[in-house]
DNA sequence: CTGGTTCCATACCTTAAGGTATGGAACCGG
DNA sequence: CCGGTTCCATACCTTAAGGTATGGAACCAG
């Protein structure tokens, strides 16, 4: 083991945390570099370039915190309970770099195709959780579809996100959810 | 009268052109005087700054584009009929310049300033809409705040935005207002 | 203590984008 | 036909950001 210097996860730490605090356009390797105390000799040791550092930094994020809570709630079958876990999603993000990435998405293909991923595996869940509720399949995706734009809009809504009125709409929609649960049950 | 050149309020609509093709990051001085087919020199003529440009950029927005069908739908009355007009404020945008200028705003103060006063009107008025149409006010506005999410979220999910999924969701959502609508009166 | 490797600083290059200065063509009023 | 204004082309400057080349300090193996 050679002397320890910087590691690559202090560097997508930075990343995420440069991103909830200006966006993509404050994502640079000077902006990085300056955070972690370095230079520019340090960020060109462990990358390549900045378009290799941001395919790691995405598949760190997607690994690391986008599907987290659905691998978590996978085990949850009462639906007001995967509710609290789809708004745990929306609040209980580290950085807020979840806002920031989506937007990001609007201008990089790299990005679009990273925040898809997420999008389709949160989507795929929400409409499994859906029909496993009783729901049929076509009506199932369109709540899901509707859950996850609420939880999307709301993030773009209100910045930053206040937890108290993300509450109260994501209340009212469980409600909603529920009550057409049962409705599909009865 | 001088000669007549270039107008204002075309180098407003090649920009939105721009936005809707390559997002905020698209949106260059010399993107704009290649598609017009002049000079940076007519640019600095009609503009004193970028920044100048970019506030009436938003302005003409504001007005022409944005609070439009907000107006058009203040007379309308019957639930339905508001939603369908909702829904034309989401998938009957002109260039598809909405979303990428929601993204935009993460990463500019007057960008979002824009975007929040927009936000705000629609926000009000379809809270408006939902007392007059029989909701109690804290309820009206969770309400307006999910369907304002749904619409941005679906806005950012699918890009470009599918018709005929979007048709779906949204009329998914209006069977649940209109029943909920009803509850609330009888 | 010597050679190699890791890790990073320094200095420099290149490109893209905003911005400036100036001149010229067209047009109009007088 | 003449002076002024409008409208824009050309050329150049400046800055910020990505990228490169090189050297040096620290550290470990042998």
């Amino acid at each position: 083991m050679p002397a320890e210097g910087l590691s690559r996860d202090a560097y997508y730490e930075a990343g995420l945390d440069l991103l909830a605090e200006g966006g993509h356009g404050g994502l640079t390797i000077a902006a990085l570099c300056e955070r972690l105390g370095v230079t520019k000799g340090s960020f060109y040791h462990h990358f390549g370039d900045m378009a290799e550092y941001v395919a790691l930094l995405l598949g760190h994020w997607e690994a690391e915190h986008a599907t987290r809570l659905i691998a978590l709630s996978a085990s949850v079958t009462d639906p007001e309970e995967r509710f609290d876990l789809l708004q745990g999603i929306a609040v209980g993000l580290p950085h807020g770099a979840e806002a920031a990435i989506r937007a990001w998405s609007w201008n990089s293909a790299v990005v679009a195709a990273a925040q898809q991923r997420v999008d389709q595996a949160r989507l795929s869940h929400l409409t499994e959780a859906g029909v496993d509720a009783g729901l049929e399949p076509a009506r199932a995706r369109r709540m899901a579809k509707i859950s996850l734009s609420v939880l999307i809009g709301m993030q773009l809504l209100e910045r930053p996100a206040r937890r108290a009125s993300m509450d109260d709409v994501f209340a009212e929609l469980r409600n909603w959810v529920v009550a057409e649960d049962s409705a599909g049950r009865a």
